[in-house]
DNA sequence: TTTATATATCCGCTTATCCGAATATACGGA
DNA sequence: TCCGTATATTCGGATAAGCGGATATATAAA
């Protein structure tokens, strides 16, 4: 079954600072952990992690556990339509923070191919 | 100066229903007056009125007096990549509710050139 | 001026949302 | 097993958002 995320929800979702933030990092960087992203988005643990898992119950992103870490990257589900609108919204974010990108460094080993 | 538009406040404020779909109304039409919004939402006119006030506030639409009417539509000055995302969620709420749209008709005389 | 229509704003109320400390759970290594 | 780290969830409290009836304002026409 294709994922029934509607754009208000879409919108709604990505209506919050720090789960838009989180969002257009993720897209950005393709994976990260949630240390990372309390580390670029400098907010306690518990939020990020809030945040996240209101992300993910939207359908917004996917979690993938490897070890003792959890990494999110956009629901490979995500309609079209999603897709484009979060590329819109990335490159315009992208001109308004331009240091936001910089925060987000690995803090946990990189995703070595399962191979 | 340019209308200073946030990723995120664009999202939060398409994020509720109500504006969303005024918002797609009055991008399908170009132009639309309260009365129609309140008969193609079925919604209270102070429910209308308000959410279109914040519209206006945020930069999203703006809002024309002709007479006893004013006439809504997407505010010239919105940013393209704005546009662009709205144009996105526009064509994806068309195929979730197709029946919006025909609910919208003019109560209000045709906006006339103004010659 | 009075009346009617269209729109905006005010008001109290209800509900939703966000926060972050505290706690629980999952996992890996000693 | 026990400990340390990463992540998720719970909880109470504060704030924001949405609602719609009532009312105010603007315009047009009689």
């Amino acid at each position: 079954m294709s994922l029934s995320l509607s754009p208000a929800m879409l919108c709604k979702c990505l209506g919050d600072e720090t789960r838009l933030q989180a969002t257009l990092l993720v897209a950005r960087f393709g994976e990260l952990c949630v240390c990372d992203l309390v580390a670029a988005l400098d907010a306690p643990q518990s939020t990020v992690s809030r945040h996240l898992a209101q992300l993910r119950s939207c359908g917004l992103l996917s979690g993938r556990r490897a070890g003792q870490w959890v990494h999110y990257r956009l629901n490979p589900e995500l309609p079209d339509w999603a897709g484009r609108v979060i590329g819109e919204l990335c490159a315009a974010a992208t001109l308004a923070h331009p240091d936001l990108i910089r925060r987000a460094q690995g803090c946990c080993p990189p995703p070595v191919a399962l191979s």
